[in-house]
DNA sequence: AGCACGCCGACT
DNA sequence: GTCGGCGTGCTC
């Protein structure tokens, strides 16, 4: 810049667009002062209205469109001091904004989703045990204690850190430090992100892992766009080797990001990480406490940080110079995000290395359809990783048909007698077991014996889930949550209620009456606090202090319990309801995974699937450990009905709070849908998938075409005939998760 | 996202 | 007669 001063070659653009990270239409034009020098990408405080915000030069000033007066214009404040938002990004943002529909500021908003980011530095507080005696009037709450425990040794943390790790809010931490118990102390020492060092500690490869890393990192040395499908089973070093393919981005002085799909839950991935590299990576997840966000972001951006690790918003921080993506557990549906911008995490990954001409990796044990397709058709290359111990590890699945009489449980119970008799023979012989089932709580249901009332949320089109642990109602969806009332809302009998279908926890109730010998462990979301009380429940496992552990999704991730050797799954068919295509695919790869839990090393291990339709594709599937041809089979079913990834799909969400309304909005668009075009399916309104949400109603629209029509401009032009009051919301989701 | 402006029900 | 509800629209 000073250059150009200088030779007076380009003056200084007496106006810039700025992009404002809000639900603006266009960037907003300022007065940039004689004395401050922008370049495009530039951080900038400007005034909008009575406040101040931060926004991003998003061009010079040689926009030919139409232009607001000049008198209008109102300076620019201030230029933020770190390097520009590079182009790429930028780019990025506007690519993903036209590809979502989505407002470009809404995305940008995800670009600088810390507010603070720009700000100046301010102090940290850090909390410690301190001195203060614990008065006798303070209550010890659980989360109190809690919250003592963790700080009773160690360095001083930040409160967000703590109430993270002790499952509670801040202020909980605060109201300590306010009793004098806990002592605040200025915190200095934010992590330092210091260079992963590739060849701290190399793993020896076994030769098929070496081949592949050798792919992957030819791949990255050279540079340019490549998409690469790392296809392997559990246990087959998925992860060695795409280190590897990191460590070449680094030595070639490229940064890398990795994206994972619950990073909250991830602290055994951070531990290889650092064994491998040395040191840990950045983190990057939606849980940080701001002072970290921030700090975070401004090490991205300068460049310090050389390797993310984060949730899918890590996908929009500004690299400099992003040289390698990868997304591992690239089928999860964590990487797809529902609400604000609708956009799925892998999807954009591969436009980012796109756009960014360098290579990313998609890493699966089950792989989703659309990345199997894409690596059939030879958009993407494909790396297959054979199990460490050829087929011989692979567990044995067994299907429980429970419509068998003899295999059906007495009533109320849930286990069939053959899963019982296996569990008890797995624990006589040593080993551990463990029941997975995809339900939180007690029973999914509760109603009234006497007059047949349900509970249900009061904002969402869902039941209320009674959790006995807590003693309270819940609502998975909105997070609704009320005290288990004692007499029915309806008729006020007394102890009318009945529980209905099973959950983890009255699974654990079940198996607790049946082996009342035996340890048994929760794995929860609700049971699981914090990494910390997750990391303990893993320790517990592996040191043996457990025989039956029974948990949901959660479980579900990889965890190594050399002594586990059978897994049930209470219900197998859950997820299969509803008749939508995408559940079969998504059905077997969470059972899949969970199937992987049992016999790993030298053990072999079982699975037992419970199931009232053992003949479902995706159960023989499973049975016969042949995930490829089911694989082929969906695939073919898809292609006949040109859904996903054969076809393009769309869908549209009409929500708001008055009913009628969204009904006649929704109507109003089906009236208003391309009707003309022989290629194109319009189907709805219907209820969307959960059809009161938030206290929303809400109504879904779907439009499907062929892969080689471009929904978007279709989209844009059906939207414009229909006017939209601003009580009404109407989103956009490209590539819905859910097809029906 | 904020914040002001503007048009219809219960208060001093 | 006002105070205030939040629907609608604007911010360079």
């Amino acid at each position: 810049m000073t250059g150009d001063l200088l030779s007076g070659v380009t003056a200084p653009p007496a106006r810039v667009r700025v992009q404002l990270p809000l639900l603006l239409p266009e960037p907003y034009d300022y007065r940039v002062p004689g004395d401050m020098s922008l370049v495009p990408g530039s951080y900038v405080e400007v005034p909008l209205g009575p406040r101040r915000l931060f926004g991003v030069v998003w061009a010079d000033g040689d926009w030919q469109g139409e232009r607001v007066e000049e008198r209008k214009l109102r300076p620019v404040m201030r230029a933020i001091d770190l390097p520009p938002m590079p182009e790429i990004t930028r780019r990025f943002v506007e690519w993903v904004a036209s590809y979502t529909m989505s407002p470009v500021g809404a995305v940008l908003r995800m670009a600088v989703s810390v507010s603070a980011a720009l700000e100046d530095p301010r102090a940290l507080t850090a909390y410690t045990r301190g001195e203060g005696e614990v008065p006798d009037d303070l209550r010890l709450t659980p989360a109190r204690k809690r919250i003592l425990e963790i700080l009773s040794d160690g360095p001083p943390r930040l409160a967000a850190d703590v109430a993270a790790e002790a499952g509670c809010g801040t202020g909980v931490v605060r109201g300590l430090a306010e009793a004098g118990v806990l002592t605040t102390v200025p915190m200095l020492a934010l992590p330092r992100f210091p260079r992963p060092d590739p060849d701290a500690n190399p793993k020896t490869l076994s030769g098929a892992q070496r081949l592949a890393a050798e792919d992957l990192t030819a791949k990255v040395s050279a540079g340019g766009y490549s998409a690469t499908l790392l296809d392997g089973v559990t246990g087959s070093g998925k992860t060695e080797v795409y280190f590897e393919a990191v460590a070449a981005a680094l030595r070639t002085g490229k940064q890398a990001l990795v994206l994972l799909p619950e990073i909250a839950l991830s602290a055994q991935w951070l531990d290889r990480f650092a064994q491998r590299f040395g040191v840990r990576p950045a983190e990057w997840h939606s849980e940080m406490a701001p002072p970290l966000r921030r700090h975070t972001w401004r090490a991205v951006a300068k460049g310090e940080a050389r390797v993310v690790v984060g949730a899918r918003s890590a996908l929009f921080l500004p690299y400099p110079d992003l040289g390698l993506i990868v997304v591992d557990e690239e089928h999860e549906a964590a990487f797809k995000q529902e609400d604000g911008v609708i956009y799925h995490a892998r999807d954009m990954a591969v436009a980012r290395a796109h756009l960014g001409r360098f290579p990313i990796v998609l890493a699966s044990a089950t792989p989703s359809l659309e990345t199997l397709v894409n690596a059939e058709n030879g958009r993407y290359s494909r790396i297959d990783l054979p199990s460490r111990h050829g087929g011989a590890s692979m567990p044995d699945v067994t299907l429980i048909d429970m419509r068998r009489k003899e295999q059906a449980p007495p009533a109320r119970q849930w286990l069939s007698p053959v899963l019982r008799e296996a569990l008890s023979q797995t624990m006589l012989a040593g080993e551990q077991g463990m029941l997975f089932l995809n339900r939180r709580g007690y029973a999914p249901l509760t109603l009234c014996r006497g007059c047949g009332h349900r509970l249900q949320c009061p904002n969402c089109t869902a039941w209320l889930v009674e959790h006995r642990l807590s003693k309270r109602l819940q609502c998975h969806h909105c997070g609704y949550q009320a005290k288990s009332p004692d007499a029915c809302p309806e008729c006020e009998a007394e102890g009318s209620f009945v529980a209905c279908g099973p959950g983890v926890e009255r699974v654990a109730e079940e198996v607790a009456t049946l082996f009342p010998d035996a340890r048994i462990a929760m794995m929860t979301s609700d049971t699981l606090s914090g990494p910390r009380a997750l990391r303990e429940v893993i320790e517990q496992v592996k040191d043996g202090a457990v025989d039956l552990l029974i948990g949901t999704q959660v479980m579900a991730k990889g965890h190594h319990f050399p002594m586990l050797t059978l897994v049930g799954v209470v219900d197998a068919d859950l997820g299969l309801a509803g008749g939508d295509p995408r559940a079969s695919e998504r059905t077997f790869q969470l059972l899949h995974q969970v199937a992987g839990r049992a016999g790993r090393e030298e053990r072999p291990g079982r699975v037992m699937l419970q199931t009232y339709m053992p003949e479902n594709p995706v159960m023989q599937a499973l049975a016969s450990h042949d995930r490829d041809s089911f694989l082929a089979v969906e695939a073919d079913q898809r292609r006949q009905l040109e859904m996903p990834p054969f076809g393009r799909m769309a869908a549209l969400i009409v929500s708001g709070e008055d009913e009628g309304a969204v009904d006649a909005i929704a109507a109003a668009l089906g009236r208003a849908a391309p009707r003309d075009r022989e290629d194109l399916t319009i189907l709805g309104p219907a209820p969307a998938p959960l059809a009161i949400l938030r206290g929303r109603y809400r109504r879904r629209l779907l439009i499907k075409g062929p892969k080689t029509v471009s929904l978007q401009p279709i989209l844009y032009d059906w939207l414009t005939r229909v006017e939209v009051p601003a009580s009404i919301r109407v989103q956009v989701d490209i590539d819905p998760y859910s097809f029906l």
